[in-house]
DNA sequence: CCGTGATGAGACAGGTCTGTCTCTTTTCTA
DNA sequence: TAGAAAAGAGACAGACCTGTCTCATCACGG
């Protein structure tokens, strides 16, 4: 059978290999580590990934998919845009307080992987830009295109600012702050355009 | 003599050290790397900073220190609290669209050092923490203290994720919307405390 | 039941990492 | 000008890095 794309052995990397990285960081976790702690042979992790680079776009985009898949989730159960929106600082909320978060591991590889023609910089910039095009349709509900795509950068800003407040350790005040300014760029208060 | 603390070999290899850390990383950037291109003995290096971890710290302090030194110099020109935090966000344009911008060294530090009790976590603690009372103190001449920590909580979480978004080729876009996004913040709109 | 592909186990290459050590040379100052 | 401090040069240790290779073993489907 021609190797599935999508394998257990494969996924058992993949999550093993996120775990490292977010705790660690990129450059500091070895292949070594990554095979010791996932229990498998080296060559069973480069039969499923050609290099380490292509491991680590694996797993960002792995994690970018989960994230995606939550926040639709999410959203069914919001009926208007500003619950939309606030479903989203919810979700970021509960990461902030969850047992073992590390802050943002795609801010993360954007600080390693500072090369705009690396993959790795481009599976940042895929989620990103997610997000911030996911706010953006939301608030074109309630706003002209062009003050929406202004203000859905806004948040993204606010978010990005949040969670890396969060991992320094003030996620409580990250939270409430970037709930009361996104209330702020949102209901108003919008210079002319 | 005994050795100064800061001395002109000192300083270059800080100064070295910054330029190869900031566009290639922390762990990417090796030792050897770093004397070669300051054309110095790896003795002179470590006669200096005992290991690796506290010349990025020194690195970070520099750099923290030239930015203190910079705002301040930016907020004698300015007569009011709105054109003080005005002139913090044109220090960052500017900085956003200067040849070599490869995004926030503090901010990769943090992605690289995650453990809250490394010194280099510490360092980048210090200097987002010296950013945001430098703005709350600028906020509470227009506004109650309680309101003036949020706000600036709230601004300094807008500048880091604009660096961010700058980071990722969209200068222009981030820091147009941070300022507008800013303007909402200050002017109100703001929720009941 | 047999063969084919996936996996395990580990040696190996070639390089890089941080940090230490020694010895020589330069530089500065008293 | 003599002596001390600083710096240069480079070998060295021991560990770790990514990635390749070989060979034995395992599971499973025709």
């Amino acid at each position: 059978m021609a190797p599935a794309r999508t394998s257990a052995k494969r996924q058992h990397v993949v999550d093993t290999a996120y775990a490292l990285f977010k705790r660690d960081g990129f450059h500091a976790t070895g292949i070594d580590r990554i095979i010791a702690e996932a229990d498998i042979a080296k060559m069973t992790m480069y039969r499923n990934f050609p290099s380490k680079d292509e491991l680590i776009v694996a797993v960002l985009d792995h994690r970018a998919r989960r994230f995606e898949r939550q926040l639709d989730r999410l959203a069914t159960a919001a009926a208007t845009p500003g619950q939309k929106i606030a479903t989203i600082l919810d979700w970021h909320e509960r990461w902030f307080r969850s047992a073992d978060f590390h802050g943002c591991l795609f801010a993360h590889a954007l600080a390693e992987f500072g090369d705009p023609a690396h993959p790795v910089f481009k599976a940042v910039a895929r989620q990103k830009n997610g997000l911030r095009s996911r706010m953006q349709a939301i608030l074109e509900q309630t706003m002209p295109p062009e003050r929406a795509e202004g203000a859905a950068a806004a948040l993204l800003m606010l978010i990005e600012g949040a969670t890396l407040l969060a991992q320094m350790g003030e996620a409580d005040a990250a939270i409430g702050n970037a709930r009361k300014a996104a209330a702020a760029i949102i209901a108003g208060a919008w210079g002319r355009q």
